[in-house]
DNA sequence: CGTTAATCGAGACGGTACGTCCTGTCTTCGG
DNA sequence: CCGAAGACAGGACGTACCGTCTCGATTAACG
């Protein structure tokens, strides 16, 4: 997540973590400006109506430790955003069916969308990254396409268990699933607030079309009779 | 559009036109805003990379001359984008069936999407919407609700024929259809520029569930046989 | 004394004054920026103690108005003092006799550095121009040299005059002059404060040796008679 | 020199040294910053264009190391400077002449204050005085005054002798020679360097005037006759 | 010979100022 | 009154130092 530095954090040889020279960077600053950006928000703040030296501020930090972990606001709020966001490492979908895991992933969804501060925060990344691709995309690396995997997951599982069609498009169902579930949460009219039937129904439509193909050829079995 | 000022750019009753003193605004001036706006974001430009200054200097403009016109930077670019917005109006979708006329109205927002000044248009005017309800929800009467209204008459055609499951939840078709369409052109990765054929897959979808009911009645039918 | 721009204030072509384009530069910020220069070393900040922020807010004004005018500390600092230090212009020195005349110069030249505030802003110059050879040259040219050139140009008098002899290396005159009553203002121990004696003393001390020719020659043109 | 602790670095009572516990500091580093400090000086490196950080680097050192022993860089650069200015112990003036011993002094400081590092250590200390009293005094009783002594002796030794007005004032005619001497080749223009001839013409001018009264009676002598 | 304690290089820390840039308004002139 | 031009107050940006601090690693003399 980090931006300015460096590079592996993955598996270096043998114990001893290959520690840097200097004084370690301190992970309370780090947590305190993480903080710092979703209090501000929380409190009603734009995305460029926010500053860093309002952030610095507010954490009690110096403007250099914020630039000494992320190159811009824009890397910040992307990086505080996304662990907000981002608990999705302890987000366990084994349920017992697709049709649940996915009610569940949609839940969480419209939980987070439907949330007056993480939902802020959506419309504060979509507001700011309108002509920003840059900003856009790296949150859709970091945010976005981490959460479409949960789904593919499933659903691969899914046409794996043989619970779903096995030419179902894993991608286009994924896509209706979040993109549906999206526009009826961010775009206010004329939907009004939708509850976890939507999630259900939502499902229902999916699998309707997807588990089709068994369902005729249940049925269709008999027909070459 | 404007902001600023302004009554009736509509036709005006009779000659005199209400002419106010002093030297009237120069068309040309105006134009050459609009036109620099949307080179700069053809160059490249970010939406807040994208400076008044710029945009005066590359119109070969004063400022004051912009700020006459519209009051922020935002009313500068929502209004160029609105321009390029408009031709909506001569929309036909008397098609045959229920699949092409879906496919037509899909391709023609992908049309809009996919294009470089237009689907910029959608990014703007969802940015607007953040802290700004009243032009959002104008700007949703006004252009989103009448392009679903046309999905929804399709749709409540297709019931009314036969062709659709009497119990389809027209809305929550709608939205599957134009909400995923949204997403995969707006967001980049990793669906990458999509063709005639997702949206012909993605009326497919709809309609393996949406007529399903039929074909299970159809294949149930034989079942007691 | 402006160093960010430009060309000639020398005489332009006929009348008109050749404006520029755009609006004018505000005297009166100009002044607002200066004087807050000097009310700031008042109320007792050394150099670098003194920020360009410091004196935009004492001054109510945007910092880039004063880019806008030099291009940085040192050169604002520069020709505020120099500003504060020059109604030379209104300096008159024709006074009857070269003694008077240069005791007269040294008297404000000791009234300047006795002066609480001056006296100061000498020793923040000083202090600042310390291994910033830049500063220091600039101070040169705009404070030190045009007082210098006063004592020369009574002192060239002087020669044109007879009242000095002919082969008197102004130059050298000068130096000791100014230097002495530098060296005795500026340099506490063990002088103590000096008062109009000192100067009157000094410029006896030069003249004892700067009029003996004539004085010999006088005694000379004796011999022959 | 040393601001930061510790007592004397005079010889110390017997043996023992009075040892501190833990590792001694490197005297190895001491030597590196003060070099580096002179490296950067003749480098062309500014007073306040000349970092600790810069120092630490050209030093291989850390900044603690730096600040353990002095407490600022004001500290840091007089101390080094000082270090350069020390060797004046045994000057010795015993001239046949008042002006071949005044020339000699006059060289002497010369030497001093043209000299790239000499120069500028005047200069340093010049700017501790300003908010540095105590500082200033200490440097004028060690530095100034015992240099000032040695003209005031020659001086009294000329008036002794009978070849000086034995109403001359020793304490402005010192100031005269040396504060003219300073200005001259501290401040630059327009000057420029000078060389031994100005020593003589400098002190040529002193004795045309401090030895007038032997002239003016030799041929004042005459007059009354 | 191991303990102890202050040193070392390195670099992060909270601050502060820098000089640049942009916003939205204001002020000049000429058309 | 509009046009270009550009100055205005304000404020955020990202950089660079300051002087302090915290690391793990040295380096003596003491026990």
């Amino acid at each position: 997540m980090k931006t300015t530095d460096e590079g592996p954090p993955g598996p270096l040889v043998s114990a001893a973590a290959a520690r840097r020279p200097g004084r370690p960077r301190s992970d309370q600053a780090e947590e305190a400006i993480l903080d710092a950006v979703f209090s501000l928000f929380s409190d009603g703040a734009t995305y460029d109506g926010l500053s860093m030296e309002m952030i610095a501020a507010a954490a009690k930090v110096g403007k250099a430790t914020i630039y000494r972990r992320w190159p811009n606001k824009e890397a910040l709020v992307i990086c505080a955003i996304g662990r907000r966001l981002h608990p999705e490492k302890e987000i366990r979908v084994q349920g017992v069916s697709v049709r649940e895991d996915l009610v569940y992933l949609l839940e969480l969804m419209r939980g987070h969308l439907q949330d007056q501060c993480t939902g802020a925060a959506y419309d504060v990344l979509n507001q700011a990254s309108v002509g920003n691709p840059n900003l856009y995309r790296r949150y859709f690396e970091v945010v976005i396409e981490p959460r479409r995997e949960l789904y593919r997951e499933v659903l691969r599982r899914g046409v794996a268990d043989g619970e779903l069609r096995e030419d179902l498009d894993i991608e286009r169902a994924m896509l209706m699933l979040t993109s549906t579930m999206h526009a009826v949460t961010r775009n206010s009219p004329p939907s009004g607030p939708v509850g976890r039937e939507f999630s259900e129904a939502l499902v229902d439509d999916l699998l309707r079309g997807a588990a089709e193909q068994q369902a005729l050829s249940r049925s269709g079995g008999l027909a070459p009779a």
